[in-house]
DNA sequence: TTGACATACAACCAGATGGTTGTATGTTTG
DNA sequence: CAAACATACAACCATCTGGTTGTATGTCAA
C-alpha cells in the first residue's frame, strides 16, 4: 500500500459515506441543480437546521459540495467532478471484473490528472 | 414519495454503506476477480474470521456478492451488474446537473427493466 | 442601535457499526 | 467414529453516527 493509496481510500471512505445517506443524496441532487443557502435546503426537511448543516457539512468534507459566503447566507452548490471521481472508482471496479488488472494504472493517470 | 421510490432509497442506502469501507471495497475487488471462499478471503486480513464473515454479509446483503455452497465452503462472487447500479444512480445525480429531470424516467426505465 | 436572521459549533443521547470471543452445526478426512 | 475444518451467529464492547438543544458570532433591516 503506497501513501497515495492511503489517500484515495480515505477519499473513496468518505465519498462513499457520504453518499450512504439519503438525506444527503438529496441534498446533493438539489444543489447540482443549483446553488442554494443551507436555511432553504434546512427549510425543506422535517428536522433541525443543525441536522441539516451538519449533513451539509459531512457532504463539503467529502468534497462533493462547496459553499460560498454571500452576506450572512452560505449558498452550496454540488460538485459534479466529485460525482464522476465516485464513478470512476466504480468504473475501476469494473475493471477488475474483466481481469484487467494491468490497465488500472492509465485509468487512474486518466481520472486523476495529477503531474507525472 | 412513491413506494418503489423508498425501496430505491433503501437499496441506495445499502449500497453505498456497503462500498464506505475500505476491507468490503478490497473483498469486493478480489470476488469481482474470481471466487473466493470466506477463509481464503478472511486469510488476507488482520482481523478475525468472523469480522470478514459478517464484511460479506453485508456485502451480500447489499447484492453486491452472491454465495454458492460447495461442500463445507461458501465461494463468494462479486455481483457485476449491482456495481453498475451504482453507476447509474451515480448519472442520475450527474443528470440532475445537467438540468435534464425530464430524462430520468427513461434512464430509470432502462437500467432498472421491470415490467411496466 | 437593536432585533431578527443565517450560520457555526459544542455537548449530549440513543442506536448503528465494526470489531472481539464463544458456541453450534455441518463436512471432510484419517 | 473422531478430529479438524468452514461456516454461521449470538453476545458483548468501544466508537461512530444522526439526531437534538443551546450558545456564540456575524449580517441585515428598522
Amino acid at each position: 500500500m503506497t501513501e497515495r493509496d492511503e489517500q484515495n481510500e480515505d477519499r473513496a471512505d468518505a465519498l462513499f459515506h457520504a453518499l450512504a445517506d439519503r438525506t444527503r443524496r438529496d441534498i446533493l441532487r438539489r444543489v447540482l441543480a443549483g446553488e442554494h443557502s443551507v436555511s432553504a435546503l434546512a427549510a425543506s426537511y422535517d428536522m433541525s437546521f443543525a441536522a441539516v448543516q451538519k449533513h451539509v457539512a459531512v457532504l463539503e468534507r467529502a468534497g462533493l459540495v462547496s459553499k460560498r459566503r454571500v452576506g450572512r447566507e452560505a449558498l452550496a452548490s454540488g460538485e459534479l467532478e466529485a460525482v464522476r471521481s465516485v464513478s470512476s472508482m466504480l468504473l475501476e471496479l469494473e475493471s477488475v471484473w474483466r481481469g484487467r488488472i494491468a490497465r488500472i494504472d492509465e485509468l487512474l493517470a486518466e481520472s486523476h490528472p495529477t503531474k507525472e
